[in-house]
DNA sequence: TGAACACATGAACGGCTCTTCATGTAGTTC
DNA sequence: GAACTACATGAAGAGCCGTTCATGTGTTCA
């Protein structure tokens, strides 16, 4: 209903993360773990791309890209549908384009050593203290 | 200066990745990229934890545990200073929870297999279709 | 000061991942 | 159908990662 955190159906991080199942969660956030499969998402967000044309746009040989497209593709990060002879790859989803969008701009943020707030922890009841 | 992305100063995600390099990207994200280190993560959402008490809280061991924090320690994400014999550790940041909240959010979502709309691409000369 | 607690660190091992090399399959063109 | 292009796949090797075991450092308390 609201936006981010209502304050009846609020489950901390650590609920949705079991219920989602974490192996699963760091299964997908792994896709955004390594350079090569980062500069594939990063091309594709621009738009979609036939196969040789991607590894020839992220500088990677043809057979390692295609076996990252079948991860990525494997955990329905990119969907790649047969076009003539060519292979066009996509991002599957925008959810996809803003994960990246989203990792890329705290990432930058982190890196420069900005401190935003001392992470404060979220309303709960937490008289202990 | 504005807020998410001008028209303007509109880097490609593809620029963006490498001007602040991609394995160091690659390297941040990793923290979220396994179970245990999520698990630590969202714990520490909550409000700050002294390393066994966490350890305990997430289901590992201690030492396996302090492995972890350090490399999240080295990465900046997570902060531990002395308390007694304790060592309480909290999330660096706002960015960090805000990173975790967004991450569980998109895998929350494509894992349910919702498709919001076939990533469009941004407002490029993307005549081609 | 010595014992007990809290945490850090080093070494080592099993397992996973990414890449490369070689080969296989699908589609087009002649 | 033969040759070529575009992509996928299997096997294998090098390197990295996370855990465990054993031990070390710092702190409190009697």
């Amino acid at each position: 209903m609201g936006h981010g955190a209502d304050a009846k159906t609020t489950a901390t991080a650590r609920e949705r993360l079991e219920t989602v199942g974490a192996a699963d969660v760091a299964a997908t956030l792994q896709a955004l773990a390594t350079p090569s499969r980062l500069r594939i998402l990063a091309r594709l967000q621009e738009g979609p791309c036939a196969a040789t044309e991607l590894a020839d746009a992220v500088g990677m040989e043809q057979s390692a890209c295609s076996h990252q497209l079948r991860l990525l593709r494997n955990l329905g990060l990119v969907t790649g549908e047969r076009r003539g002879r060519s292979v066009i790859y996509a991002l599957y989803d925008n959810h996809v384009a803003e994960l990246l969008e989203q990792a890329l701009y705290h990432v930058e943020h982190l890196r420069l050593g900005l401190r935003d707030a001392p992470a404060q922890a979220p309303a709960t009841a937490a008289g202990a203290r």
